[in-house]
DNA sequence: TGACTTTATGGTAATATTGCCATAGAGGCA
DNA sequence: TGCCTCTATGGCAATATTACCATAAAGTCA
């Protein structure tokens, strides 16, 4: 069962709307905390929790330079992810409208 | 931002060990909310709240035979995302190590 | 009909998540 | 040093999630 606490985890970090903001911001580049707050509609603080929550999984890593902290995607499944669920979903609505009849 | 918020509804649908305990068994066939209660280390009320979740984010569809509710596996995205997960963070752990020079 | 199985749902308590504020610590620079 | 920017964290309130129990609804079958 734990083996799917490590994935729950993943999955969890993934489950929230201002993170997968900031995931698609960070697959173009590397990006410091201040430019991810003027992206994420939230509080600065509320983004910094947001990345411990996206480091803690996993998915982002750290970087300090300066003054500034650098995150980093450390993962390139996602895309393909999001590409295969919203061409199932748009698939199945396809289908609901046949059996419909519309 | 409401972009995210189907993706996030899928992802947290992912976020619960049960859950992935379930879609992993319905990965292989439908089976019933009897079977899986059998399956999943929780109540049958519990089992059937986490399939309305799944159903809720439509990952899973529903059939009705008799007396009994089938399930059914309704995207194909999710074992090759694990498998790209799990292997990169294997890397990553490889990485870590040579780089503590262990 | 009555007993049984299967499933979903309301109630409720425990726990987790979220978001903001306030603030502290660290780095850069005049 | 003093002041600024950048970031993380503690506190706290609001909200969401989770799990169980009890129970109701619906199908099956003697």
């Amino acid at each position: 069962m734990q083996h799917y606490e490590a994935r729950a985890t993943i999955a969890k970090a993934l489950g929230h709307p201002s993170r997968l903001l900031i995931l698609e911001a960070l697959a173009e580049k590397d990006m410091c905390v201040c430019e991810l707050t003027e992206l994420v509609p939230a509080d600065q603080s509320t983004v910094s929790k947001h990345l411990a929550v996206l480091k803690h999984a996993g998915i982002v890593s750290v970087r300090k330079e300066g003054v500034k902290t650098y995150y980093r995607m450390k993962i390139q499944c996602l895309e393909g992810f999001w590409k295969c669920i919203e061409s199932v979903l748009k698939q199945n609505l396809k289908d609901h409208r046949v059996a419909l009849g519309a």
